[in-house]
RNA sequence: CGGGGUGUGGCUCAGCUUGGCUAGAGCGCCUGGUUUGGGACCAGGAGGUCGCAGGUUCAAAUCCUGUCACCCCGACCA
């Protein structure tokens, strides 16, 4: 691969040092800045405004299911925390509690909500009583806390913002069925809008969600090949309604347990579009969900006309219905560029005295830089087209990443192998043990379980760690 | 929680080893001027309780003790 020049000296490369890179991306595109508490971000203007283009359209297409909004408090009374064993157990070493109010002890301490499963519970347990009242298919958008000890802007932080969706049924097909249709809610919507191509399927037993029956998720690759849990789907069974007693009366006056789903999706996907995308100039935002489609940048603009043309421009592209700005700063216009493109803005438009000349403008795309001269009355039609372009040609080229990023694997020899070499997802199959997670996990220096894919394909008989017969083939990867 | 590192104008850091005069630089910021198709230049200017608290000393950014915070790498998690 030729190496690209680079244009800008503050932002690290990112093959030199991934992490870096990723650090300078996040505060040069200042999407957020770290804030006096460890974990705690602040989101400023740019990063925020794409948590809320993400939320508009996600929220579109839940409502389009059928989901409602509500909001539940942040406080969680202990008592009411701990009714489901398996939940508490794998929450309890990360939740923050609040044991004063003003300068008096409380008689009963309350956590600050980590998931609001146990609330949701407990508004139903008192609400559901025949059947007529299921489904519920209930989403909030908030923030929650969990006390980790290594923090990450956006991969990983205390508080983080999500959406954190909650359905019962009456049956266990219906709730299934809602589990699997949310998790293609986000593929699709993670796919189209973030042009970010996935791998799906099921969790295994030690990686699912602390209650759940069944847990399945969306993975991304990331850049340096590793993998990020975007999304998660979770099927409950009736292990939560049983634990908090939420029952009904059917049609034939029977009480049964309600069946239950929760999934939900956080500002982690930020991390997500940064690592798939972004490049040495800096992030690279799908058109789609960016704040800023097009960005105008007047080129020598002191001089006459050009400032007005710029603005004409704008209004007219406003009015058209694209998201646009002008830079009508006093920086260079090399300067502005180079911004520009450190923002993300997936195109900008160079407007000058030459082009003012020619009745022209020039567009240029920040994925690839390619200059495209087009005429100013095409120029509505020929934007929209060259979004579109970027949109597909950055899931396309993540596509190619991933594909080339997925191999297979029959012993321990050749996983181990390729994981030091090639990095990514690695297909193999797998007996079902826990043991045999850890054993590789162990050996290949950190590779977990991602998923059991729905589409499964027989590449031996024998588990790849322990020889007996296998029950699943797996996609491995060592992951954020 | 282990290992490493860092706290000095808005940012990045130098100074600390070996205590000493008015605490420096680059970038950014403000004013004026010249510039303007890939991070322009000149001149002038503003801006600092050296993370915090004790201690040693005639004297502390510098030495000692404590403390807080943040970053990076691991183990655990969206």
């Amino acid at each position: 691969m030729a190496k690209e020049k680079k244009l800008v000296e503050s932002i690290t490369s990112r093959d030199e040092d991934f992490a870096q890179w990723y650090t300078d991306v996040v505060r040069e595109a200042e999407l957020c800045d770290y804030s006096g508490v460890k974990g705690c971000l602040n989101y400023l203007p740019n990063g925020y405004a794409l948590w809320e283009n993400i939320q508009a359209d996600l929220d579109r297409r839940f409502k389009e299911t059928g989901v409602q909004n509500v909001y539940l408090p942040v406080l969680i009374p202990e008592t009411l925390l701990q009714k489901e064993k398996d939940h508490i157990d794998g929450f309890a070493p990360e939740v923050a509690w609040v044991t004063k109010g003003g300068e008096e002890n409380l008689t009963e301490r309350f956590c600050i909500r980590p998931t609001s499963e146990t609330l949701f519970c407990d508004v139903w347990s008192k609400t559901v009583q025949s059947h007529r009242d299921l489904p519920k298919v209930w989403n909030q958008w908030c923030s929650v806390l969990r006390w980790e000890k290594t923090t990450r802007p956006f991969l990983r932080s205390r508080e983080f913002l999500w959406q954190e969706g909650h359905t019962i049924h009456a049956t266990y097909e219906e709730a299934e069925q809602r589990t699997i249709q949310m998790l293609n809610v986000y593929k699709d919507f993670v796919e189209q809008d973030l042009a970010i191509p996935l791998v799906t399927g099921r969790k295994t037993e030690s990686e699912k969600f602390a209650g759940a029956q069944d847990t399945y998720t969306i993975e991304a690759l990331m850049h340096d090949g590793k993998a990020l849990q975007s999304g998660t789907s979770h099927f409950f069974g009736n292990g939560f309604a049983d634990a908090y007693g939420i029952q009904y009366l059917d049609k034939n006056n029977e009480l049964h347990s309600v069946y239950e789903t929760s999934w939900g999706l956080s500002t982690r996907i930020i991390g997500a579009i940064i690592m798939v995308h972004g490049d040495d100039s800096g992030l690279v935002l799908p058109p789609r969900i960016a704040p800023i489609q097009t960005r105008i940048i007047p080129v020598a603009q002191h001089k006459e006309g050009v400032l007005e043309a710029a603005n004409e421009l704008m209004n007219q592209l406003k009015a058209a219905g694209y998201r646009v700005a002008i830079d009508d700063s006093e920086k260079s216009p090399g300067w502005k560029f180079s911004e520009q493109e450190m923002l993300g803005i997936p195109t900008r438009v160079e407007i000058g005295p030459k082009d003012i000349e020619k009745n022209q403008a020039v567009i240029v795309r920040r994925d690839t830089r390619e200059k495209i001269f087009v005429s100013l009355d095409e120029i509505d039609a020929k934007l929209q087209e060259v979004l579109e372009d970027v949109q597909k040609s950055l899931y396309e080229k993540a596509k190619t990443f991933l594909d080339d990023h997925i191999s297979e694997a029959v012993t321990m020899d050749e996983m181990n192998e390729k994981f030091n070499t090639k990095k990514g997802f690695i297909k193999a199959m797998w007996c079902g043990e826990e043991s045999c997670e850890e054993e590789i996990k162990a050996q290949t220096g950190g590779a977990t379980s991602r998923c059991i894919p729905e589409k499964q394909e027989q590449l031996a008989d024998t588990c790849i760690c322990c020889g007996k017969p296998a029950k699943h083939m797996v996609y491995w990867g060592k992951a954020y």
